[in-house]
RNA sequence: GUGCCUGUAGCUCAACGGCAGAGCGCCUGACUGUGGCUCAGGAGGUUGUGGGUUCGAGACCCAUCAGGCACCCCA
């Protein structure tokens, strides 16, 4: 029998320091979200394999799937999308059209882990439900732009394309479909190993040599978004479901643009395939150059998911951001709150007799809203306790011995630069609250990097 | 799922097949209303785990678990 101390495989534990970023995280998002008028969601972790089953395509592989105590076939939930499109089908009778709603939580997928890649993960969907306008598209969108603001990333670059773009691309190279399932997994890479890669998985995969110039062509076309959109149209003539696809697109981004998305955060990006197979319409995905991170979020248009459920097309965009990796890199480039602790102030307890009277400032502290611990031992030395604060990260130690009692103050102590003063003790609150604010500000990004077309080699 | 690299004190890492160490951190004291800095002491290890080779294994071999990298794929 083991009785290893051990997480398991490809799933974290997060102390308290990276609770603290990871709720900064989600705090950030849920707010911006509902700022859009999204409201929340939540499901069950589990739901039974046939409802995930024949939704995600090849990595259905990779879904956790297991008996539960009365032999029912179940799974863990891939993502937040199938459990979505369940939700709209089973309650379409208590649900008002369009919907947008967003769900924070965690999904399974029993990959290999790797750098931004766990098996228990997080994301932050948002979708919205029933509606095919392109607006919504460009909802998406403008509110991705503006999480990843919040949240301080001040270099990233949304990727944008379309399935039928893709599609295009295929037809009009003379690929029949199941050829071209097999190219679009070569040309994604792009980014990666580079166009002379790319171009050897087309020959290896059976292109022929013209047919992959051609392919090459259309995705390594440069440029900003309209010149790109221009240029596919003029060389997809003749494909009709291409031509609405680029006309979709621009409508998308024109939305975009009339909702303050900036033009330098999005590329048009034919190349742009993601994995999941129940995309039907634009996709897209955001990524930033440094550090490299894969996407930090990916969705897109799933017209027809939510009908394998409801029995009738309800047409639906939506994306999922990536906690894990947004963590990660937030991490890596120091930003979210400085803080890696909670409370802002440690009030002290003085010596057994006197500790009542710095529980009760405690509790007005707390009651004002303020973030506040307390020592827990009144006979141990004020020193032991300040050291405690201090490698707590705790920015300030309040202290009240007899003379501060006998005056009606508080010693408010800072510990990083070891200045303290006496205060009166109806004026800690103000004071306390000041320093508060300006300690939780979060840090944004040093800089992500420039990013914008791959690097060309 | 495949290949490669790694795993030694709380952390970062040393140690030719021959006595397991350093820095940082931690504990005690110098410091009797005050942390950090300095100084003096101290504790802390079945070398991821299980086998094997050897007179002798942290090191070599096998298995296993975990982490990283490249495939594959994705958030």
């Amino acid at each position: 029998m083991s009785n290893r101390v051990q997480n398991i495989r490809g799933m974290r534990d997060h102390l308290p320091p990276a609770m603290i970023l990871r709720q900064y995280i989600i705090d950030t998002l849920t707010s911006v979200f509902e700022r859009y008028g999204f409201e929340p969601l939540q499901t069950p972790i589990v739901e039974y394999a046939e409802t995930l089953d024949g939704k995600i395509g090849d990595d259905e592989k990779l879904i956790y799937r297991f008996e539960d105590h009365g032999g029912r076939k179940v799974a863990l939930r891939y993502d937040q999308t199938v459990p979505l499109a369940r939700v709209v089908a089973q309650y379409q009778g208590r649900l008002l059209f369009p919907w947008r709603r967003y769900a924070i939580g965690q999904s399974y997928r029993g990959e290999r882990p790797g750098r931004g890649r766990y098996r228990e993960l997080w994301q932050a969907d948002i979708d919205i439900v029933g509606s095919a306008s392109p607006l919504a598209d460009a909802e998406i969108l403008a509110v991705l732009t503006d999480a990843l603001t919040a949240l301080g990333f001040t270099s990233f670059t949304t990727l944008i394309s379309h399935r039928q773009i893709l599609g295009g691309i295929a037809r009009v190279s003379g690929l029949d479909n199941a050829a071209a399932s097999n190219i679009y997994r070569a040309i994604d890479k792009l980014d990666k190993i580079g166009i002379d890669g790319v171009r050897n998985d087309l020959l290896q995969s059976g292109v022929n040599a013209a047919a992959a110039e051609r392919i090459l062509a259309l995705i390594n076309l440069q440029g900003d978004a309209d010149e790109v959109l221009n240029a596919l149209a003029q060389q997809l003539q003749g494909d009709e479901r291409a031509l609405q696809a680029i006309d979709n697109v621009r409508s998308i981004i024109d939305y975009a643009r009339a909702m303050g998305v900036p033009e330098e955060r999005i590329v048009i990006a034919p190349r742009l395939a993601r994995g999941l197979s129940y995309y039907t319409g634009a996709v897209f995905e955001s990524i930033i150059q440094n550090p490299p991170m894969g996407s930090l979020l990916g969705g897109g248009r799933y017209d027809d998911l939510i009908g394998m459920f409801a029995g009738r097309s309800i047409p639906t965009v939506g994306l999922a951001f990536g906690i894990e990796r947004l963590h990660d890199v937030m991490e890596e480039l120091g930003m979210g709150p400085a803080s890696r602790t909670i409370a802002v102030a440690l009030v002290t307890l003085f010596n057994p007799n006197m500790a009542t009277e710095s529980l009760r400032l405690a509790q007005e502290l707390r009651r004002a809203g303020l973030l506040i611990e307390t020592a827990l031992d009144p006979s141990e030395k004020l020193g032991k306790q300040l050291q405690y604060a201090n490698r707590r990260g705790i920015p300030y130690a309040l202290v009240i011995g007899p003379d501060e009692l006998a005056r009606g103050e508080v010693v408010v102590k800072d510990l990083r630069s070891g200045e303290q003063q006496s205060v009166a003790r109806s004026a800690v609150v103000s004071q306390l609250r000041a320093v508060a604010d300006a300690w939780r500000t979060p840090r944004t990004a040093h800089d992500q990097g420039g990013m914008h077309e791959r690097q060309t080699s």
